[in-house]
RNA sequence: GGAGAUAGUCGAGCAACCGCUGCUAGCUACUUGUAGUUAGGGGAGGAAAGUCCGGGCUCCACAGGGCAGGGUGCCAGGUAACGCCUGGGUAGCGUGAGCUAACGGCCAGUGCAGCAGAGAGUAUACCGCCGAUGGUUCUCUUCGGAGUUCACAGGUAAGGGUGAAAGGGUGCGGUAAGAGCGCACCGCGCGACUGGUAACAGUUCGUGGCACGGUAAACCCCACUCGGAGCAAGACCAAAUAGGCUCCCUAAUGGCGUGGCCCACGUCGGGAGCGGGUAGGUCGCUUGAGCCUUAGAGUGAUUUAAGGCCUAGAUGAAUGGUUGCGCCUGUUUACAGGUUACAGAACCCGGCUUACAGACCAAUCUCUACUU
C-alpha cells in the first residue's frame, strides 16, 4: 500500500503528542537546517508534527513555505516510516534554502531516520517512575 | 513631440494528475452524532502587514457631580465613529496645472534663548555722529568773535559692525546731531460697515504715532471629548487525579496498614449523589455600517430608492505539489533560467501609515519646442 493521502489522523495534534516525542526520541536525523526527532507509537502508521520557530523564519510566508514542503515530502514517504511519530524542527537558515534544495534534503533525511535509529542508547537510561 | 500635474484599475493565464480544508447531497457503519466513502461546488490581500486611531460585539464596573490624567485643536459639512474624508479659508512652495501644513491662545500668569555682540525685552553706546563747558593747541579777525583741534558732562539711534532676530519701511520737513518729533504714502493695531452659515475677506469708513518681538511637539490657559479589558473576549459540554458538600452504611470493646500471631505503633473507614473545574471538545465564526447595477439629490465626501448577488472560515493551524501549453529574459535557433515584487486571513468592519516587480487605462489640465 503506497497511497499518498495525508488525512488528519496522521498529524500530531495535541501538546501531549509532542511532549511524548520530545521526552524520549527513539530516532533522530538532522542536517544543518533541519532536525527530525521520532518515536515509535502503537498505531501502526507514521504521524507528523511541525515546529517552525518564528525566530528562524520571521515572515509568515517563509514559515508556511517550509511547512508545506516538509508536509509534501512526508506525504510521499510516510509508508517508509512504519510507526514513527516524527517532529520536524527548523533551524537557523532553513528559510534561506530554496524550495528544491529543501525538498531534496528532507527526502534524504527520512531515509537516514529509518537507517540509523539510536534506540539502544536511550533505552539504557533508567525510566523515571 | 518633450517635460509634468491629478485620478483610477489590475497585480497573474489555461489544462491534466496527486494532495489539504470547510460546505451541500447521497451511501455505509455503529457507540445516533460522529467516522469512513462518492459526487458537486468554495478556499488569502491590496496592503491579509504595522497594530497607530475609530466603531460593532463580549464580559466587568457604573445614581449624580467634581478632581486628576489622556486625546483632539482654522471653519463648515459627511459618517456608526474617528486623529479619517470632502469643500472652503489662511500661510508657504512652484512660471503653471497643482502641492504642502499639529493651523486655538504668549495684550492670564510663570519660564526659556547657546555662540557672537556694546546691547536680546519697561533695551543698548564698541566704532561713529553731535557736543554745553574748559584749555599754555593752532589759524583768521572788522577784536565782538568765528573756525580748528584736544579733553570731557551729556545727547543720539542716521551709518558701520554682531546675530536667526537690533523694537515698522520710504521720502520730505525738522534738528547741534538725530529721532513718529511732525507730515505724506505704504504697513500695523482697534472699532464700525459690507459680503460670507463660518473661518475669513474688503481699492470701504473712522481712529491710534504705532508696536503688541520669538518660543505653547515649554509649563500652562481655553474649547470639545474620553469608564476598563479584550475572541486566549465570552457561553456551554466535560475524562483522569486531588480536594469540597449532602445523604446512607458502619460505631472506637471498631475498621484499615505493618505482621504468621499477640503486643505495639501509625492512621480513620466504605458506598451513592451533587456542584465547581483541569486536559480535551462544541459554540462564538461569518449576512455584513456587505457587494454589484441602474436612477435620483449634492460642487464633493456621501446619501436615498429599486433590482440582483452570497463571496475563505483554518485552530500544532488548509489554500500546496508535479507535468504540459503559453508568456518573459539571456545566449542564439536549440538550450538554460524564471512564471516572480511586497507579502500569508485568525472575531468583524471604517480609516491611517509603511512595503511593492510589472501591466493597463482614462480623461482632463499645465508648461514648453516645432510644423501648418
Amino acid at each position: 500500500m503506497t497511497s499518498t493521502v495525508f488525512p488528519r489522523h496522521v498529524r500530531l495534534l495535541t501538546a501531549g503528542d509532542y511532549r511524548r516525542v520530545f521526552d524520549q526520541a527513539d530516532a533522530k536525523a538532522q542536517s544543518k537546517q533541519i532536525l527530525i526527532l521520532a518515536r515509535r507509537n502503537e498505531l501502526g502508521f507514521a504521524r507528523l508534527g511541525l515546529v517552525v520557530a518564528k525566530k528562524h523564519a520571521k515572515r509568515a510566508v517563509d514559515r508556511n513555505e517550509i511547512k508545506r514542503i516538509v508536509r509534501e515530502s512526508f506525504r510521499h514517504h510516510q509508508f517508509e516510516l512504519e510507526n514513527f511519530d516524527c517532529v520536524v524542527l527548523s533551524r537557523v537558515g532553513a528559510k534561506d534554502l530554496d524550495k528544491s534544495e529543501l525538498r531534496h534534503m528532507v527526502d534524504q533525511l527520512w531515509t537516514r531516520l529509518r537507517q540509523k535509529p539510536y534506540g539502544n542508547r536511550s533505552r539504557q537510561k533508567p525510566r523515571k517512575q
